[in-house]
RNA sequence: GGUCUCGUGGCCGAGCGGCUAGGCAGAGGUCUGCAAAACCUUCCACAGCGGUUCGAAUCCGCUCGAGACCUCCA
């Protein structure tokens, strides 16, 4: 590698030097959705952004385990109603119906992004034993208190003794007095910072288990801590997620993890920035959001057309993770446009043949293929990288040109393709669309045929069949663009 | 109200004190039977006002504006 891998960390603030905690070994935790309905675009910003780290530390050789857990229990509503009932409710279905109902709508989304799985994706319903232990340890080491059943986190003597409440978020144990609202149980609590983590089951409440304390259920931040330490341990690298989940729900967890063992769980923690959509906040009740579903389908008052999964991820590569995004029909537009041509020179690429004299753009390329390391190795700076990565694609189509002005050796033109082909397929995970199938399926050996027909037809200057054709293609959503060296197609 | 980000050319977005990314759009050109596509070249910036500095989009202060979090949220 040419330089260090360089991380910002939400917890110091500063960019730091990557160094695992075990030589060669990367334990990473990203918190996941929670299965109560249809994945939300930002969900997918943020998994998008994970994935592209979690590829990127593979490549570079880590051994990563990544952890993405699925939330199906314990999230409290402002009236005190778990959301997986809320949602069973809604649909008539059994709490674990509807958790798996939309568990395989975020994973099939996830495929349609081109993620990559995780090393382990737990569920919370599946660790609740572990749940109450560290329950166990948090009240045995003093952090805990038991109010009629349910089992609160003490802020307060947390943060006498230990000094870390509020270091994520940068918030004071005062400051949140103040802040406090008439939330229920809140008698319960001895301070209003405090959270809990044990909650007792009101009677109607489906989901909910048998514990020291109460039939009940495990609260919402202590899933994430519990899961964390068992599949990575007390200490590990990276702990991600979206930024809004920084207070209160990451606070809490670092509160859990110090409180049960003494350590801190994550040495790096990484957020992701929001998706604004039209430069606001995605919100239900404003009528102000979109689906990744009507993305592709276009069905949507937002936009004016359909765009495609790879564009769409194109779109959001093309922003650093800890930016917002501003999702615009306009920024789409171009994204899409900015994606085709990426994907037509990684197919002009394949087709270069080396020069058999000096290649005379070698310094120049070499230069911007060690850039694109650069370029990740800064906190993952996909922006940079596709800005050098397009570069590059000038150069590549002035090679492909086949003029005099540039030419390339041997050993710079493999670097290339392997390069960009490894950063673009298997770090970005960008697939090329618009290729026919390959394969020499079917389809690709009529289009050849059919082409063949039309060079035809264009040779003896037969016009209208030749323009028949096109046109008659043009209207099955096939383009045919004819260049210098016959003609070729793709799907529009 | 509190905590914190951010304001870059028509749009989206890099930039982390000197070497003025990149994409899209615009303009000019190449190619072409025509068209499309593709390709090449190119114009247009740093919210405002002060300050620090030999030098600032980059550091500091203020003003204006936007957004996030503080409550379920990626």
């Amino acid at each position: 590698m040419n330089h260090q891998l360089t991380v910002y960390n939400s917890l110091t603030r500063e960019k730091q030097v990557f160094t695992p905690i075990h030589e060669g070994f990367v334990g990473m935790y990203v918190c996941g959705p929670t299965v109560y309905n249809d994945v939300h675009l930002g969900n997918c910003r943020t998994f998008v952004s994970f994935d592209v780290i979690y590829r990127y530390l593979k490549h570079l050789g880590f051994k990563v385990r990544y952890i993405r857990n699925i939330t199906d229990v314990g999230h409290l509503l402002d009236d005190g109603e778990d959301r997986m009932l809320k949602g069973a409710k809604a649909d008539q279905l059994e709490p674990m119906e509807v958790a798996q109902k939309y568990t395989l709508g975020f994973h099939q989304m996830m495929q349609i992004f081109n993620t990559l799985p995780p090393s382990i994706e737990p569920r919370a319903t599946g660790h609740i034993p572990e749940q109450i232990e560290m329950v166990e340890a948090i009240m045995k080491n003093g952090y805990g208190y038991e109010a009629n059943g349910s089992v609160y986190f003490d802020t307060l003597a947390f943060a006498e003794k230990t000094g870390e409440y509020g270091k994520l978020s940068g918030r004071v144990i005062d400051e949140l007095m103040a802040e406090s609202r008439t939330l229920k149980n809140q008698d319960e609590k001895k301070h209003p910072s405090d959270f809990a983590i044990w909650m007792k089951a009101a009677p109607e409440h489906i989901m909910k288990w048998n514990s020291p304390w109460s039939v009940g259920f495990p609260g919402w931040h202590l899933e994430c801590s519990a899961m964390s330490t068992k599949y990575l341990g007390k200490e590990f690298d990276i702990h991600g997620g979206g930024n809004d989940l920084k207070f209160p729900h990451h606070e809490n967890e670092i509160a859990q993890n110090v409180g049960s063992c003494g350590c801190q769980p994550a040495k790096y923690w990484l957020h992701t920035n929001m998706l604004l959509l039209n430069g606001k906040k995605m919100s239900k009740s404003d009528g102000n959001t979109i689906s990744p579903t009507e993305l592709f389908t276009g069905d949507s008052v937002h936009i004016t057309k359909a765009y495609s999964p790879m564009a769409v991820k194109f779109f959001m590569l093309q922003c650093h993770y800890r930016s917002t995004l501003d999702l615009t029909d306009e920024a789409l537009q171009a994204a899409e446009k900015g994606y085709k041509r990426l994907m037509e020179a990684l197919r002009k690429l394949k087709k270069l043949e080396a020069s058999t004299a000096v290649g005379s753009m070698d310094t120049e390329i070499d230069a911007l293929v060690d850039g694109i390391y650069t370029d990740m190795n800064d906190d993952f700076s996909t922006p940079k990288a596709l800005g050098t990565i397009f570069e590059l694609v000038t150069k590549i189509n002035i090679l492909s040109d086949g003029g005099t002005e540039g030419q390339v050796s041997a050993a710079v033109l493999g670097k290339l393709q392997t390069t960009l082909n490894t950063m673009i397929g298997d770090v970005f995970g960008l697939a090329d669309e618009g290729e026919g199938d390959g394969q020499g399926s079917a389809v690709n050996g009529l289009m050849e045929l059919i082409l063949d027909l039309r060079q035809a037809a264009r040779t003896n200057k037969d016009w209208p069949t030749s323009d028949k054709i096109r046109d008659g293609l043009a209207s099955l959503k096939i383009q045919v663009k004819d260049g210098k060296e016959g003609s070729s197609w793709s799907f529009q």
